[in-house]
DNA sequence: GTGAAAGCGCTAACAG
DNA sequence: CTGTTAGCGCTTTCAC
């Protein structure tokens, strides 16, 4: 905090008025009031004079309205999350608001600290990805009337507002054009079990095999995280296994998980895509790039933030609070990285 | 913000004591006051059956300090911004602050507007990437005795603390490496002209060729941008130059430029590194798994946001005001996207 | 057209 | 051991 910097009290003083006139006219309020041509000049020169710079702490505690919101993500360092924190940090500014931003590092402790941090410094509203494994504590936040909105990743059946993409459909579609290509050993590397974004990925799966009366193994849904070394690591336990499985081709539901697969790959001197086949969720401006330009479900849409903003302030503005969870479309970007067996065949 | 939460007023109320008492109480000084432990009981009991939440508002206008910093940075969705702000954020939460997010947009209005935003909220200080062009702004609020530390980007000859990496040693080892493989005709694509870590990364690429006695062509420095874009357009007009330059490898100094350039080169069916090869700032774990694995500059370290939360706290803390400016180590690593030109003719 | 005064929730010096 | 009081900087109702 700088050191006695003017006020709207100094200001007055200096001028011989009072601190209301002050406040009125550098809160453009002058000609409501009808405060003399000659006091606004006087007063707003004066302000540019002593460098005056409004004290928002006043400010919020006097109006009991902060105009800042919180944004809680797992890992800011996460390219994906990063994208939605730059989103969420646009919208707000052209709304006036600004952000605090707390990283729960994956942690539910973490996550918990942050939302009572955030309480205390009385955020007009919460946009978050929840870590997505335990919700009472943002029920309880969200009932004690705290405008919260989810983004990313959400709760089936709890009624708190989210904002997230088609997860079910994009990975569905992944899978059906696996099969398409005639693969029927298909792996499923996994995320964290429980959230949202998992289970719809992993539900996407499990019932485009079954629409094609492709029997499910358990066995060949692997891992519990959507990071790299997750990624990494389940693909050298597909290749060591490869000779019983007879998997034909990999689906990776993060890009962190693609890239510890790529390096397992080759590593192990797999070739992509005629010994596996792979398919990723999420989309990179490198995705092309890689030593195998990988096919992926695309999910970013630049409606996420505007979208959990809009959902955040008909909260803050007390306006419909019809509950209004939104999810947005994928789309399959095809490329190099899955090779059509049935080709094969018929050549 | 949330209605009619408890106050310590009404908690003091409830019980019959003085607002005075219950602050104490809630601030750890119960012992310190010599209060009851009947009454400590009961403050903290009600205090949390009447679900109290701590007005920070409330207590940083008494106290005139928020511990609150302010963060600014270019672009969020930047991997390596988005990584200096993951620093930043778990090294103020370590020491109790929370953090407010400000994205420029490498527009110097916004970061001039932010700067704003950010005194009004009295953060105890601001930690900022500089868009690093203009710098009359930050030595306005540096003087105004708003602690400021700048990160990655700094302003050579200016009296404001900064911490960044040693962009001119990174570059000259990369352009000696070249060197020492034989290249001589080198283009250099380089970012945002007039930012320190451009500047220091061109000297260094400059000097290297004076050690060695190239000559330096002014022709062979291309491009005005750190982004993908100018990777890409640059590498084009390399490529369309290439029998009379005779360019035989490219130093870029940013990963968004290298992908441009990766991806430019792959349209025109360059094959790196037998007919360019090429260097690049900035390590990435998908480095390695690009079509052809670059060598790179390193030049992260964890110690980038714990330095400078440092300096901030000294500033803060009013303690030593000699200025530290610290610049960190970078470190090269070597893969294939170098050819060795010397080989080729012994062999 | 301008001023007086109360109060947002909290802390801390002073008093007892 | 506990209470009284002033005040952080601001907005806003009411008064003149």
């Amino acid at each position: 905090m700088a050191p006695k910097r003017a006020t709207i009290t100094s200001i007055a003083k200096h001028l011989n008025l009072d601190v209301s006139t002050v406040s009125r006219v550098l809160n453009g309020l002058a000609k409501k009031y009808r405060i003399s041509e000659k006091t606004v000049k006087l007063v707003t020169n004066t302000a540019n004079e002593l460098n005056y710079t409004p004290n928002k702490i006043a400010k919020s505690l006097r109006l009991k309205k902060t105009f800042t919101i919180g944004l809680i993500v797992p890992d800011i360092s996460n390219p994906w999350f990063a994208e939605i924190a730059l989103r969420i940090e646009k919208e707000s500014r052209k709304v006036g608001y600004n952000v605090f931003l707390c990283n729960s590092s994956d942690d539910i402790n973490i996550e918990k600290e942050s939302m009572n941090l955030l309480a205390e410094w009385k955020v007009d509203g919460v946009i978050m990805v929840p870590i997505g494994l335990e919700y009472d504590h943002l029920l309880d936040f969200y009932n004690n009337h705290i405008p919260l909105v989810l983004i990313d990743r959400f709760f089936e059946n709890v009624e708190i507002p989210y904002v997230s993409t088609n997860d079910y459909s994009g990975a569905f579609d992944a899978i059906e054009h696996l099969i398409d290509n005639g693969h029927k050993n298909i792996a499923c590397i996994q995320g964290v079990v429980g959230t949202s974004s998992n289970t719809q990925r992993v539900e996407g799966y499990e019932n485009a095999l079954k629409k094609h009366n492709i029997p499910l193994d358990e066995n060949f849904i692997l891992g519990d995280d959507f990071n790299f070394e997750n990624g990494y690591a389940q693909t050298k336990q597909i290749i060591k296994n490869l000779n019983k499985t007879n998997i034909t081709a990999i689906f990776s539901t993060s890009n962190q998980i693609t890239l510890g697969a790529l390096k397992a790959m080759k590593e192990e001197n797999i070739n992509i895509p005629d010994d596996i086949s792979i398919i990723s969720f999420d989309e990179h401006n490198y995705s092309d790039l890689l030593y195998i330009p990988i096919s992926t479900v695309t999910h970013f849409d630049d409606n996420l933030g505007k979208k959990a903003i809009e959902l955040l302030f008909n909260q803050i503005d007390n306006k419909t609070s019809t509950q209004e969870n939104i999810l947005l479309p994928t789309h399959l970007t095809k490329r190099e990285s899955v090779k059509n067996r049935l080709a094969k065949v018929t050549k």
